[in-house]
DNA sequence: GATGAATGAGGCTTCATTCAT
DNA sequence: GATGAATGAAGCCTCATTCAT
């Protein structure tokens, strides 16, 4: 005797979420088929329906638990003062919870089509304005929200693009940090020289 | 004369193209079918098989004559200097390139995923970094080469995530291009004030 | 005294016995799901299957529950003379037997094709060619065994077609029985004026 | 040489209706599946889906073909003097119009839960309702009312339920008409003798 | 007296693709 | 230059049922 059939442990509903990101993120939501969960699994199909309701579900559900950091982030940054100090700090934290939860985020920018109709769609396009919002200027001018945006799609890159460009992922991510708060803090402070 | 309003003969690929396009950057690649395809454009889906291999030779078909300009761009590059100028020139053309073709690029953007794993997916890739070669000095700094990357990234902001902000479009694509070359002159000469 | 509003133990069987019949006769036996029938008691499925054997059996159950007046009315009919006042008070017991288990009758009405199927589809047709029997003479012409089929077809009706005619229940009920009686009557005394 | 493939004949809609009308009035809507009626037909499941829209599409479709002649008949009856004569006529034309169509009325009779549900079940209860209206006098006494729908269901009684008795079809039928007819006599002229 | 976890079978539907005409 | 008919593979999902606890 020894190992019966399957020790039945309960954390298969967080294994299907690892597994599941994974694919997601690997091969995108759509080429990603339960029949490819379940089998990495060792699984049935109908054990992934036990667990969650939908295939969209899935996603949801890792969704939401891997996205409370930025939520949480989001609510500090608006007890603070819009200085730019604090807007150094979100960038900084922003980042840190990029890193943690690197292969979400890489799912999220690799298949906006797909996330768009989701029904996470929308919390994501609140989030990612809640963010800009805590780090341009009320009346900014267009360039520097755009420096905004941009500052964002930076650390995103420091993470994704730069997959191509030689050297250590942590340096990668800070490059991408510093060029992202120069940004930010040009929009800050306009009277910076052009 | 007399042309009556037929169906002119002869551009039924281009219309293929067109529709599929509109879809692809839609709902994404694999959310559109040949069906919804073909029925757009009351035809059957057997007609799409006349005028193309597969549904994937559709989308290459496509992104090789919208393409052509940026090939023309770097190849363009290639034989300038490596001045701020000729690095200006450069994005004001890509940027231009961008909205000339902006559904393509916003399908591009929106389906990395899909994109990767497509024939034209090492295309993009390298079409990019022969970009960000163009752009950045060639042995820049780790946070010179972000820059350069941002700066791309940028542009295709100015045209995708800025949808959500008020404002004429074409203004946005101004904005975005100014930060884009502030980035790259940045990145140009390291001297800059900090 | 004393009962709190705790869910009574002991009736649980009971519950699934009222709830399934319910969902039975309201959406048809497969359309009917034991996920359905347990969320509904706030039950989990396997709860079921601990009063129950199978699907199937649930309806068996209540079915032998409710059928035992309609057994108990045979019996008792065969025990009498067949004379036209046992007849007629056949059709009313019957036709009372039927009011007080109005959603097994109209589970039974509309879902024959399932209902011959299952284990029950014999005993129910025994029972009507029994209940014919009894109200029809022995060697009675092919024109008066449609009435008495037709006798009992109305008083089905009269619980079921009727819904979409105006008027009080109980008096479509009466209704029903009078014409059944009237071609019970007929089918017993050939010699009625045609 | 000789027999290719398959003749490919186009009839295959026809065929698939014939087949699944079969096997509906046979198991029931829900125990009949595609791949039931696929295999049935040599064909694949795709195959009733080039045809097909939905399985219930099949239904409405056989439906519709079949439903003509009743949808006539109404029409007719509308255009006649609601005279004891028309009656009689409406009741054997309807009656023949059974015959012809008798799985079809097999089916509806034995999966009324299904039926309802869908898109044909208001079709079918307006029917009805519009024969009835044609039977009966305007303002008829419910017990009159109760007539006119036992004379119909004696119909369809004569057809299904019938089945059980020994005798030729063709005579059970001609004995219903002759109990329905009864029974729309008494309901047209009440002063027939009780 | 009931739950939690899982299964195996099968349901309907959609897709990209083919090929004879 | 296109259609009509069909296929094979696969998709997501639901169901009745089981069994150890």
């Amino acid at each position: 005797m020894g190992s019966t059939p399957q020790p039945r442990r309960g954390n298969t509903r967080q294994r299907i979420q690892d597994v599941a990101l994974g694919l997601f993120a690997e091969q995108g939501y759509e080429k990603t088929s339960l029949r490819e969960i379940a089998e990495k699994l060792d699984v049935t199909k109908a054990a992934l329906y036990y667990h969650f309701k939908t295939k969209e579900d899935i996603l949801v559900s890792i969704f939401e638990d891997l996205n409370r950091p930025v939520e949480e982030l989001i609510a500090w940054g608006e007890t603070q003062p819009r200085t730019l100090e604090t807007k150094t700090e979100l960038l900084h934290r922003y980042s840190n919870a990029m890193a943690d939860a690197a292969p979400l985020f890489r799912f999220m920018q690799e298949n906006q089509a797909t996330v768009r109709d989701l029904s996470i769609g929308d919390t994501i396009k609140h989030r990612v304005l809640g963010l800009v919002d805590l780090i341009k200027e009320p009346d900014a001018p267009l360039t520097d929200q755009v420096r905004c945006f941009s500052a964002l799609f930076t650390l995103h890159a420091g993470m994704l693009a730069l997959r191509d460009v030689e050297g250590d992922p942590e340096e990668k991510r800070k490059a991408a940090l510093e060029v992202a708060v120069e940004l930010v803090t040009r929009a800050h402070d306009p009277e910076t020289p052009r």
